[in-house]
RNA sequence: GUGGCCGUAGCUCAAUUGGUUAGAGCACCGGAUUGUGAUUCCGGGGGUUGCGGGUUCAAUUCCCGUCGGUCACCCCA
């Protein structure tokens, strides 16, 4: 018996291989849109460059080792610190505001999990350089976006976003000592799911009085701008969260997704770096965990790449995304490739013409196969020829009646019994009329 | 790292309180038939029942371990 895949680790076999590209195609086809441009890095980098930075729970999950030059190195968990790198190194070259995206393949040594394996893909987007609202309604409007392209809607998923420095103002407000802020945090990011017992208990122990206790546990109730002005908007502090808040759902809006938008306190998102907006996308139904997160972190590329420029992305993992898209019967019309045209040879058929009608054929970018044995070729009857030819999904059969003339015949259920003849006698890789057959293929 | 559940053909599953040579559908391969074809029929390959040990006359079945899968916790790209 062969080794086994490792542990969390995918085959992806030509189905969940087309199912993979149609989820990156797809990624890059939107964003795209959207003018950024793709970049990479290394998939191995050194250990150092995410133990370094503070804040690391992710280095116990690293998929780390000693290479054989002995160096400390570590199959990339996450792309900001190559991005902050790359984007450090030429900071002063680059046009601002930098907007880039990639696609990398991104490992994490842990117990996999409903939506979690040991290896993923997933799309960075980010923007550097830009520290307006704007820019954070650019990067949400993206994500959505990208959702749309797949063929959700409104039914399938929504955002939930909050801002760090809104919660900040608010706890502040309600003076709680900023020492406190990181179990506030905490209890927050699980007030959902955690009984509301549990996190008073937690929220006392962090030294909260009833009061400021009381309204942290029902923050989750706020869910517009609204209803925080209405309990907070006295207060100047706050208020100037509360407007930037309406500018962003204001700018959301024009850019046709502010009907995805729940303003929701709980969004904590558990990485310490974010400084302002932060959001998180989640399917309707609940059922899965979250589909993409992100927000601003305007110190980061400071404390990974000593360059003071403030900067926002997100990250949409191909796990969570595609089980989402096979749940709702998204994926339905993603097929494998298959052949465009098929060649069946009549007993007057040389091998070699064969060959030289499938070569002129593939110049003109069309995908063909046939028999692959000499003597099948000419001994396989016709019949289960075309029949290896609808097994291979093949649009067309190019059926010769004698040497070099050959009917077209559509296969499938769609146009299928449409015909006509060629003479392939005529067709040199620089002259042919293939009009015939690809109209017959819609093209 | 902790815990629950589950491991039979490529896939979905079956196999009497533990009992003969572990079966079926789909898929795959070969053939027959049908000259417009997703039909039908015949045949074939494919299994150390995840692996190892134990109990027993006898283990796919019961027990232990291990590996793997899955779900949850922890944690979160």
């Amino acid at each position: 018996m062969p080794p086994k895949v490792l542990p969390g680790f995918r085959d992806f076999y030509p189905a969940e291989f087309s199912v993979r590209a149609h989820i990156l195609d797809t990624w890059r086809r939107i964003v795209r849109r959207y003018a950024f441009m793709e970049y990479d890095g290394p998939p191995l980098e050194p250990l150092e460059l995410y133990t370094q930075k503070s804040g690391d729970e992710i280095v116990g999950q690293l998929y780390s080792f000693d290479d054989k030059g002995g160096r400390a190195v570590a199959m990339r968990p996450e792309m900001t610190p190559t991005f902050a790198r790359m984007v450090a190194a030429r900071a002063q070259a680059l046009r601002k505001p930098v907007r880039w995206f990639s696609v990398p393949q991104l490992f994490r040594y842990e117990r996999q999990q409903k939506g979690r394996l040991r290896e993923h893909f997933q799309l960075n987007v980010d923007i550097v350089g830009e520290a307006d609202v704007l820019a954070d309604a650019e990067l949400l409007s993206v994500a959505i976006q990208i959702c749309c392209a797949f063929g959700l809607d409104r039914t399938d998923f929504y955002a939930r976003v909050s801002d760090r420095r809104l919660l900040n103002a608010l706890l502040a407000n309600l003076e709680i000592d900023a020492d406190a802020w990181p179990a506030v945090y905490a209890v927050l990011d699980k007030l959902e799911r955690q009984p509301r017992d549990v996190s008073a208990e937690k929220l006392a122990a962090a030294g909260l009085g009833d009061v400021a206790r009381e309204t942290v546990l029902g923050f989750g109730a706020f869910d517009s701008v609204d209803a925080l002005r209405v309990r907070f908007g006295g207060s100047p502090d706050v208020a100037v969260h509360l407007d930037r808040f309406a500018e962003y759902t204001s700018h959301l809006h024009a850019l046709g997704v502010g009907e995805y938008l729940r303003l929701d306190l709980t969004i904590v998102r558990g990485l310490a770096y974010y400084t302002g907006i932060v959001f998180e996308l989640f399917d309707a139904q609940g059922e899965f965990r979250a589909i993409c997160g992100g927000g601003r972190y305007d110190n980061l590329l400071n404390a990974l790449g000593g360059v003071d420029l403030p900067a926002l992305g997100f990250g949409m993992g191909d796990v969570v995304l595609g089980e989402l898209l096979k749940a709702r019967g998204k994926l339905q019309e993603v097929s494998v490739p298959s052949p465009d045209v098929w060649i069946i040879p009549s007993e007057d058929t040389s091998v070699a013409h064969v060959l030289h009608t499938a070569t002129v054929l593939r110049h003109a970018e069309l995908s063909v196969e046939y028999v692959l044995s000499s003597d099948k070729l000419h001994s396989r009857k016709s019949g289960a020829q075309l029949k290896d030819a609808q097994k291979a999904g093949a649009r067309i059969a190019l059926v010769f009646r004698d040497g070099v003339r050959a009917e077209v015949m559509v296969l499938g259920s769609e146009h299928a019994g449409e015909r006509a003849v060629v003479n392939t006698g005529e067709w040199t890789a620089s002259v042919a009329d293939l009009s015939s057959i690809l109209s017959l293929l819609g093209r």
